[in-house]
DNA sequence: ATTTTTAATAATATATGATATTTTTAAAAT
DNA sequence: ATTTTAAAAATATCATATATTATTAAAAAT
């Protein structure tokens, strides 16, 4: 067990980070039986994890045929840094609205964290990979945390994770860009200029993108 | 049986409904067994859609504890409001830009069952509800529909959805208003003026939570 | 040899019963 | 009135069983 909490808890995180690593193949079949014996875990809970799974969109249900990893393609990432710049961008000016001093600190702490990895990253390529994305997750999930409207959050989490998902399966570490970006990110959002802010932002997952190996 | 899917896609339609028209109220308690009566399904087909349901944001879930129906609340209304307002808009400016003639045409013909309804139920207060809230929902959903990606319409119907529940639970038929704002919204994407179609559209929803009885 | 049909196999969808654990409720004690 | 304790209810999980539907493989037909 990873942490004490409920088996379906546990193996729905495991799955859910199976398919965002890529050890889950697009378009791969998840059979009950298959995952059973992975997973070990009984056919109804694998049932509820993978029903939830759906709806968050990392798995595409068929009636009668059951389950598979959704799948990836290029217009589909396209859409998803779309409306991650929507709704980030949407976020990101409530938050700066509502700003304070402990939200201000705490941003501050996440870019510290971030960047220091990602100059850790820029010296050593071979470095963990899965770690700056923790640290960029949590920079990016402060930048919206401000804004006062859970649905919100709530919303810019799913695409985060959909877009998550293809940070890891084609995309790359962009090295000093990204780095310049995020502390731009940083200042303007201290400077409470969003104008600015929000242009840094689009740009910053506009590169993102373009720096997609096109290997789908 | 409603239509010939699967037992469990067909409850969980019976049982979203039953959370949108308010027939399970908010915060009531979702007891597997309870619900195993009422819907007649086991109680593995239940938790797989209340799982989903909890996706969708119309079911809470606990660990250990449970299933209850999502609350209600004023602010809770007011974010997915200012949230329909910025995915609809976003939406409907692709839409427009990708306009055609066929999309015009099932555009036209959504208004014009709306319509027709709406000036029925505004000389008649006592015709069927959610009948109107279907044509309304056919019409919004047809102003999206021509946006170009799929992750936008699937976000529009989540949130879209929420806000339906809330219409059903609090809200009520504004009149001439809202038929006027409809007219507007038609000719004003007819003539792919997004600037003039997104006011009108963020005035008709604002308008609309205005209505709120505040019942909550 | 390719297509179609048929039969066999595998997988899904659903229900039920069993068990361990956790919550909730009610009663008793302080 | 609050805390403790005991009993009851509810959840979480699994295993097993059955009917239905899909998929695959084999046989038959063209």
């Amino acid at each position: 067990m990873i942490n004490s909490k409920t088996v379906g808890e546990n193996t729905y995180e495991i799955i859910k980070k199976d398919i965002i690593f890529g050890n889950l193949k697009p378009l791969k079949k998840l059979k009950l039986n298959e995952l059973k014996n992975n997973y070990k875990t009984s056919i109804s809970t694998l049932r509820e994890i993978l029903s939830r799974l759906s709806g968050d969109g990392f798995v595409v249900y068929e009636e009668q045929k059951g389950f598979y990893v959704s799948p990836v393609s290029e217009s589909d990432l396209k859409e998803i840094a779309n409306l991650r710049i929507l709704i980030e961008s949407h976020a990101l000016k409530y938050s700066l609205e509502n700003s304070n001093p402990d939200w201000e600190g705490s941003l501050l702490a996440a870019h510290h964290k971030l960047n220091l990895y990602e100059n850790k990253l820029l010296k050593n390529k071979t470095e963990e990979r899965s770690n700056w994305k923790r640290y960029d997750s949590e920079f990016h999930q402060t930048l919206v945390r401000n804004c006062n409207s859970n649905n919100l959050i709530e919303l810019h989490k799913l695409i985060f994770d959909k877009y998550l998902r293809y940070q890891l399966l084609v995309l790359t570490f962009r090295g000093s860009g990204s780095i310049e970006e995020h502390k731009k990110l940083l200042d303007y959002s201290l400077e409470r200029n969003f104008k600015k802010a929000q242009m840094v932002l689009e740009e910053h997952i506009q590169n993102g993108i373009i720096h997609a190996n096109k290997s789908f």
